[in-house]
DNA sequence: CGCTTCCTAGTTGCATACAACTTGCGGCTG
DNA sequence: CAGCCGCAAGTTGTATGCAACTAGGAAGCG
């Protein structure tokens, strides 16, 4: 996911990192970052990473508090609703608009990782699972042939990551998740112009929902 | 627009000013921004100085190019056209949520900024409309009750504003954009389920394509 | 015993100093 | 005279040190 260029300037290095492992799940919400831990871990000072860490604030990944630190951006029932429904929102979008312009390198790329998500669902491994679900969803925001619609809806999915993350548990979750993109696939490799996602929204709302409980 | 709070940290001061600047088209987009008279500007050393480009890097504000130093990022005719496209996007959710769960303190902050807009409007008074402007379409964006979806649309204005900045010269482009906002005001405030931003986006889209012609 | 107050440890925020890189120009060479 | 090499100035990127602020707890007082 995050292209480790040897050329990179080191608190680009660090935020990528952190952006992984908070999306990933491996940094729960809510928690501190401290930047002394952090300058050790990734062997530099406290200024890339504070720097890294001032990137990622203004993404909304993380938030900071004066004088206390940087914390994890944790959302409660309701703003992780609202954020439901502006995930919902773009994913619409993004599947009428590539929908609309599919060329054949997307719908090859989409065709891919939806059969890699397949077979990692099947086989039981989340990990694999997770890459590959990332993978067929910014497949189909490139598609969009709109690099901001499709900045926009990837800024979301990592925000939201941490969330799914923890949604899919057993191999039912993800065969689930399987079918849905199956629904999505068809409609948009359909190039239909009528809305749709009509049909999506309301499932894919719903399975969201359910998985709201734990929060 | 900026609340400059006594307690802010130096680096979201300055993050702050230079936002306002950019998006007012006060600093072009393309131009360098030099650390050294940034800090002197501001009275502060480097250090939040970088911090406050690194935040709106990551915002898409600037751009930064290693060892070169950090550009207002700046958009061709391609790139400005796929711009257009997401705001429009982003602005039909903005009406339709608005639509749905408009209260009557979000129907009174729309009306009165979009008042004021008319005022400065006929007055002639380009920094005023402006102003007023961008108060109405933020009022309309809060009224979606999604902080979230708010914040986006949000963002995507700062990014264009420089460009939108220079599309207003005469009386007659801001009376154009008041009667813009007067159907969109008619159509949000009789809260429609149907969608209703169809004839705005053409409106919309036509005015901000021919804007394009000076990129 | 409970509340207030002060102090201390630990953190963030900022300033300064240094290192690495880019770039433009001047001189050298073919 | 054209082209290349190298150097120097100026820039960004990083490290270190200091100041300001925030907890948390212990001591003192009512």
């Amino acid at each position: 996911m995050a292209s480790q260029a040897a050329d990179m300037t080191s608190s680009q290095r660090i935020a990528e990192s952190l952006i992984d492992d908070i999306s990933a799940g491996r940094i729960a919400p809510g928690a501190r970052l401290d930047e002394h831990g952090l300058a050790a871990r990734f062997g530099t000072s406290r200024t890339p990473v504070r720097e890294a860490l001032a990137r990622l604030a203004a993404r909304g990944v993380l938030r900071s508090e004066w004088g206390r630190g940087v914390f994890v951006s944790d959302y409660g029932k309701e703003e992780l609703s609202e954020m439901l429904e502006a995930m919902q929102e773009l994913e619409e979008i993004c599947s009428r608009l590539a929908a609309k312009r599919l060329t054949l390198r997307n719908e090859a790329a989409i065709l891919s990782a939806h059969r890699t998500c397949e077979e990692a669902a099947e086989a039981g491994d989340l990990q694999g699972f997770l890459k590959a679900n990332d993978a067929f969803h910014h497949a189909i925001y490139e598609a969009t042939q709109n690099r901001f619609v499709s900045e926009i809806a990837s800024e979301f999915r990592y925000r939201t990551g941490p969330y799914r993350a923890k949604r899919f548990r057993t191999k039912d979750d993800m065969l689930d998740s399987v079918r849905l993109h199956g629904s999505l696939v068809k409609t948009v490799l359909g190039r239909a112009d009528a809305p749709p996602a009509e049909t999506l929204r309301r499932e894919v709302s719903q399975k969201y929902i359910e998985a709201l409980d734990w929060a």
